[in-house]
RNA sequence: GGAGACGUCGCAUAGUCCGGUCGAGUGCACCACCCUGCUAAGGUGGAGACCCCGUUUAGGGGUCCGAGGGUUCAAAUCCCUCCGUCUCCGCCA
């Protein structure tokens, strides 16, 4: 949810904002319209709901003679009342509609436009070479008997895999490395819910022009969670929290769960777009103040570990037609992957501002006391499909993989991923 | 799955039987001041969230007793539905 304020008092703003995505500018002005009857059908409300009240008051006090007829006189009063309040109640959810379907406004300096019109900050670290033919991930991960996607289709059909023997330690030595570096940044690890209620769901903004991305029990009328950002953005839902000593940090291990609905063909060998998977997600509460500060900061945490890691990427400001509803700005670090020549987004850090965190009522007490809402961030620190990377960037020519020295420890010390059989 | 109890402004509770004096009392915690020489205690006062009007002031008004409906001139209080918590029983990882 924007913030009612900016939209009374700087609508151009949100107009850019609009424009800049691409998105449709008129929304701000129906939005602005909403607003004024709103606060029109709320004023006519409670004069008459203060009138009522000191009606009652007036009989409460009467002598037993004199209430029958002020309890009369009361009568009209009481259906207007009723029928005011109804109005009020429309008039607010027609806003809140209205003013629910404008994204996040962008922050300065993000470029314009789509998907292709991103701008790339920046590339590190040094492609790979092979004197040889390199193997793609699938093909390492079928050596190795790390990667058994026939199995996963037969179990549980296309996007589908089992990860076994040296690839499911390797997803866990990841995982587990990636929670480490977290703790050492004084991040809180939580393992969370993976399935979450509507109210959460669409507070974290994920309801939108994306829904038929996100799988739906209607029995239970739950959603199974593509991130754990839904949950870690839902943990503090209607609080008010104390971020007066610095923000507070979570990070997420949850498996995640996508539809990816709209992709058929894209993707389909391997696992870089698959169904099910692991991630660990970094998740920011803190004053809006230094809200882009921080965000600073997860981008650097994430390139931290593709650097530990050997991973060659680049870094990209995305696009603000490209960024989901509750993003402000959204960095993507893609790593190098040799078999595609191409880099692939290995992890993603937004800021959302304070539009979640609006939406989902989390506020501070900011100067003199007054509550407002906290901005919030998240960002990836490791997912499933850097395997793809790790696996394509450190084979050798006879199909085994070295082992990342920061990632042995949690291998009980293997170095060397050898083919088996 | 069955039975019962409960859900009140940070925490703990009073109030609900019998609707208006609840504009929600009290204790703890919190803030300010006063008093007091010692790991404190006592006194006085203050303090909630959300929304609307008002120049981002002063101030005024409205809403909030788990959520949503209903009855009524008037609901924490009466009625209905839902959600949640606890206890016991049953069943089962």
């Amino acid at each position: 949810m924007i913030d009612p304020q900016l939209l009374r008092e700087n609508p151009d703003i949100v107009r850019r904002s609009q424009q800049a995505r691409r998105a449709d500018a008129q929304l701000v002005d129906a939005a602005i319209e909403a607003d004024r009857q709103r606060r029109e059908a709320i004023a006519a409300f409670e004069s008459l709901r203060a009138e009522q009240n000191a009606h009652g008051k007036q009989v409460a006090a009467a002598p037993k003679e004199q209430k029958a007829a002020l309890v009369a006189q009361a009568q009209q009063l009481a259906a207007d009342v009723k029928a005011a309040q109804a109005a009020a109640t429309e008039a607010e959810a027609r806003f809140a509609e209205v003013a629910g379907g404008i994204p996040n406004v962008i922050i300065d300096g993000v470029p314009e436009g789509g998907e292709d019109d991103f701008v790339t900050l920046r590339e590190v670290g040094t492609k790979p070479t092979f004197d040889f033919e390199p193997r793609d991930h699938l093909a390492l991960g079928e050596l190795l008997d790390a990667i058994d996607m026939e199995r996963g289709v037969k179990v549980s059909g296309s996007r589908f895999y089992f990860l076994k023997g040296v690839g499911a330690r390797l997803e866990l030595a990841l995982m587990t490395y990636a929670l480490d570096t977290a703790l050492d940044a004084g991040f809180t690890p939580l393992i969370t819910p993976t399935l979450v209620k509507p109210e959460v769901m669409s507070g974290t903004g994920f309801l939108g022009a994306h829904a038929d991305e996100i799988y739906y029990l209607p029995n239970d009328e739950l959603y199974l969670t593509g991130t754990s950002e839904v949950a870690l953005a839902g943990y503090h839902a209607d609080e008010i929290i104390d971020v007066s000593s610095g923000p507070l940090r979570y990070a997420g291990w949850s498996t995640c769960y996508r539809r990816e609905a709209g992709s058929y063909g894209k993707d389909t060998r391997g696992i870089i777009r698959v169904h099910q998977f692991q991630k660990l997600e970094m998740f920011s509460y803190i004053d809006p103040a230094e809200a882009e500060a921080e965000h600073e900061r997860l981008l650097a945490m994430q390139e931290g570990m593709l650097q530990s890691l050997g991973l060659a990427y680049r870094v990209i400001d995305t696009a603000a037609g490209d960024l989901g509803s509750s993003a402000a700005r959204k960095f993507d670090v893609e790593a190098w992957v040799p078999t595609q020549g191409a880099y692939r987004e290995l992890t993603s850090t937004s800021n959302c501002t304070t539009f979640q965190a609006r939406r989902l009522g989390v506020r501070f007490r900011g100067e003199g006391g007054k509550t407002a809402p906290v901005a919030t961030l998240n960002g990836t620190l490791a997912t499933t499909r850097w395997l793809v990377a790790l696996l394509e960037t450190h084979q050798r020519a006879d199909g085994s993989v070295v082992v990342p020295a920061p990632l042995r420890p949690y291998l009980r010390g293997l170095e060397v991923l050898e083919p088996v059989g």
